[in-house]
DNA sequence: AATTGTACCTGTCAGC
DNA sequence: TGCTGACAGGTACAAT
């Protein structure tokens, strides 16, 4: 779910609101979303690593938190950082909740009360003031890993990653030449974190319709005008994003439960059927490299 | 080497 | 009402 505006909601309200506090608790009822950095990619970790990841958090304080594409990473004292993926419907929530032996309890803010989430948290830090940073997550793809600075860094689904979407210095005519050595679709390379981090489903869409290109035109094949529509709809889409809090078509909540401003502005992204805001041709929907795509056959012809 | 398919999970909703 | 299948914001890895 979360793209880069929606981790850039979270990581803005991390900054404001936990920076300076300090770990004294960990609770953890999922333990295989914790992966070890050593071996990130490996399904289960054990309970050995599971109690040091506890133990090594203990005592921590927050002292900045940065986004890399869509990962979070907060940086600990004693050179540590936590790496936190929320994948598709992870959620990072800030308030305060009752632990039971079964259940979390929320105790505030009202707003989470009022919705599901609670019933998916499955890791959560409490902070020397009594509050709380919570991880919600329905269908458990979320991710952390807690390491050294230099452990964490080096991972190779950072090191991997491509520019920033929204503020690398990346120039029109250098994503030009990005895009002009891929072969697949061009909705499929937006998408891919190694060409460009932070483009997900719902902004692909938008940055595509706002750019006039289909979706399934092969990257290698674009102009360099055609390049240069998609570049300035990508900045100026995730910043406007970004300004909105992010997307609520589904679930995306920031962490005080509230929605994002976005949802309203979507251009095409689950509209199917709906009149392009453009020419009124009805938007179709169809499945680009295994995700859907939504898009206007007029505006966004394949040929041209 | 590049590209496509699969796995990881649970929930919701449309259609029968 | 209950069942079944499609679909949902991501990405690493296996298979081709």
């Amino acid at each position: 779910m979360p793209e880069l505006p929606e981790v850039e909601t979270v990581v803005s309200d991390l900054r404001r609101k936990v920076v300076g506090g300090r770990i004294v608790a960990v609770w953890c009822n999922w333990p295989k979303m914790i992966k070890d950095y050593a071996r990130q990619s490996r399904l289960y970790v054990s309970l050995e690593a599971t109690r040091r990841f506890k133990v090594d958090l203990l005592g921590e304080s927050i002292e900045k938190v940065a986004r890399r594409g869509k990962n979070i990473l907060i940086y600990l004292s004693s050179d540590k950082v936590l790496l936190i993926h929320q994948k598709m419907t992870g959620h990072l929530l800030i308030g305060k909740w009752r632990i039971g032996k079964h259940t979390v309890v929320p105790l505030e803010p009202e707003a989470v009360v009022r919705d599901s989430y609670n019933h998916h948290i499955h890791l959560i830090l409490t902070l020397s003031d009594g509050r709380m940073i919570a991880l919600s997550d329905v269908r458990k793809f979320a991710k952390v890993i807690l390491g050294s600075r230099e452990q964490i860094e080096t991972l190779p689904e950072l090191t991997g990653l491509g520019p920033d979407a929204l503020h690398s210095p990346l120039s029109a005519a250098e994503f030009f030449n990005i895009l002009s050595k891929q072969r697949r679709k061009i909705k499929t390379v937006l998408l891919d974190p190694r060409v460009v981090a932070g483009i997900g489903n719902i902004y692909s869409d938008d940055i595509l319709w706002q750019a006039r290109i289909h979706p399934e035109r092969p990257a290698h094949d674009l102009s360099r005008a055609e390049v240069t529509r998609i570049y300035k709809a990508m900045r100026t889409i995730l910043a406007k994003a970004v300004a909105l809090r992010g997307t609520s078509t589904s679930d995306f909540r920031d962490t005080e439960g509230k929605e994002g401003g976005y949802t309203e502005y979507r251009l095409v992204y689950q509209r199917t059927g709906s009149p392009c805001s453009r020419c009124k041709t009805p938007i179709n929907r169809r499945v680009v490299g295994g995700r859907s795509a939504h898009f206007c056959p007029n505006c966004q012809r394949f040929l041209r």
